[in-house]
DNA sequence: CCCCCTCATGTTGACGATAACATCGGGGCG
DNA sequence: CGCCCCGATGTTATCGTCAACATGAGGGGG
């Protein structure tokens, strides 16, 4: 029952292959071959003789050789930004156990938005001859960096909604508006806004819109405080709130953790006297002091579709439209009315 | 310069092979294959015109025809958990990127550390041909169900120090020590511990050192508050903090805010009332009401060590020693003295 | 009764690279 | 002047699998 040791294979060192197991079942190598990709007609007796085989030799089938017969690998490259945050970071899970389900498995690299950058991931991960390739799109210029490069299905993903065409993303201008619609519903009149890293596209997404909605409702504009999505620089930014300013919205959860800490620092109370809104929803969140109020993205739900969709390309179907995620808001306790 | 798109390939699809490559330059494939493997003495002249080939051509190398050839694919597995905690997510991400500086890309899988969970995830490592494996070995009992498969080299990462031969871990225990050590001397004589997932080696190791030390410096052993490192179980837990109880060891960062949350709510303020401790210094905790006390863990250096430590296996050295990654204390706002 | 067809299986040739061995001009040296 | 060796390159076999075609034993219909 065990898988014995095998004690001498055709060759030294690598395994045993097909031939192996053929030669124990006593069939073709072909027919070891026919089991295991489950192909019709095999005599049920000579299936289980090819099985107990494999059994018996421990065999695990090689799949470079069969990526080099067949030129697939079950395989999704995947780049990613070279600093973990939270939304590339669930995704990946959320990746890795959508692709397990179908049998595929993500080869990760991290890459930078640079061309050079972004050139080495893409070989790299060719020459490993992927099935697809799921680019976390942080920057728009990715989308140039890897055009045409390939003909392997490409799908990017964390866009922020509609930057390119074969894309899966949460919409980040409906998730921006949720938060700036619920501070408006409580009166809140003077808003500022804590940005994430500059040139990066749902960061850039989450500022026009904030400015967007400051033009439709007739607001002032004051500066934006510039973040990089770390609770250092929101606290940073949060020394640098204007005096007035009651409403706060924050490009993603430290952030307003870092901000709401500079806030109290300087003898505000969250939300008596500024209301903060996050973005991300991360675990934590929920346990901020106070609770952060704060816009979810359904990361979870990112990964699956770019899965789904990705498999569809792969096996020659058109992958129906994608359309952008719906985020949620999430009403905790560092929003409250706008102070009289 | 720019590559063109090759026009007629010697078959449809697969792009251009080294006999492609080795047509339009005039030379064998093989002296293709020398050229991009670094051999010496190639003439200078023909590696450029190689060269010139392989750029207009637009050629990428097959690795899969490589690694059947080789046996080595230049590729690391990593079997992660399921569930995207902080500190195996913080170790991938220093994996991928030590593995990067010499070539490698991490092969991800996640499974649980069920034998039958685990066997699939290195089955299909292995097929993959792998040439070493990072287990993150959350659970004892994923030792033995890796063991004896394969001899590719095995590293294990967050045992915590010290659970199998070839581990690279922080040092749990000196962790610990280092969290009670400074609650003890700022006068602190009842502790109480938020575990981890109840089995999980670090879980184990922290909890193990907590009641040891209790017992050597001959406190009152408090009932064990079992946790399972969400910000939602330490909340649970910080209500169920027994009254008298002025210092409260977490076994995570996020647990530590979720208690702190419960005990502001129960009317006790931190750290007059009570002093926390955490683990993990997630970036987040230098900014938590208050910021949070808690125990550094350099994931980082763990990347980096295991990476290490596989490459001397793969190029047949051995690897030195082993030393556990020592973490440090970060003292902030959430410990003081003990109340009088 | 023979032919043809079908099911179950075997045989041969890619796939794209590496490795081991073969070749082919020179140049140094006896 | 011829031999040997070496540096530069070409040739052939091999890795483990899949795909396409070949084979061969039965079974049904004319």
């Amino acid at each position: 029952m065990t898988p014995e040791r095998p004690a001498s294979l055709s060759k030294s060192g690598r395994g045993p292959s097909m031939h192996d197991v053929a030669a124990r079942a006593g069939v073709s190598h072909q027919t070891v071959s026919r089991v295991l990709n489950d192909f019709p007609g095999i005599r049920p007796e000579t299936r289980e003789r090819v099985l107990q085989a494999i059994r018996d030799l421990g065999y695990r089938r090689n799949m470079a050789a069969r990526a080099l017969a067949t030129g697939r690998s079950e395989v999704i490259g995947v780049i990613m930004p070279e600093v973990p945050h939270f939304g590339p970071t669930s995704t990946l899970y959320a990746i890795e156990h959508a692709a397990k389900r179908v049998g595929f498995k993500p080869l990760i690299t991290t890459a930078s938005w640079e061309p050079s950058s972004m050139g080495q991931a893409l070989d790299f991960l060719l020459a490993r001859s992927v099935d697809a390739l799921v680019v976390m799109a942080q920057h728009p210029d990715v989308l140039n960096a890897v055009e045409a490069t390939t003909d392997v299905p490409v799908l990017y993903v964390l866009t922020g909604n509609s930057h390119a065409e074969r894309s899966v993303a949460v919409d980040q201008v409906a998730g921006t508006r949720l938060a700036l619609e619920h501070l408006y519903d409580l009166g809140h009149r003077r808003f500022q806004h804590i940005t994430g890293i500059a040139g990066l596209t749902e960061a850039q997404l989450r500022r026009d819109t904030f400015l967007a909605f400051l033009e439709e409702r007739g607001l002032e504009r004051l500066p934006i405080l510039e973040g990089d999505w770390s609770a250092d620089a929101g606290y940073r930014a949060g020394l640098a709130v204007e005096e007035g300013v009651t409403a706060l919205f924050c490009a993603n959860d430290p952030m307003a953790m870092g901000a709401i800490h500079a806030l109290e620092e300087r003898g505000l109370t969250v939300p008596e006297d500024v209301s903060v809104v996050g973005f991300d929803d991360v675990p934590e969140s929920g346990y901020a002091h106070p609770a952060l109020t704060t816009v979810h993205q359904d990361f979870t739900e990112v990964g699956l579709r770019a899965v789904t969709a990705l498999m569809e390309v792969i096996n020659g179907r058109e992958p129906g439209e994608l359309e952008p995620v719906e985020p949620w808001l999430v009403v905790r306790d560092s929003t409250g009315p706008a102070p009289a």
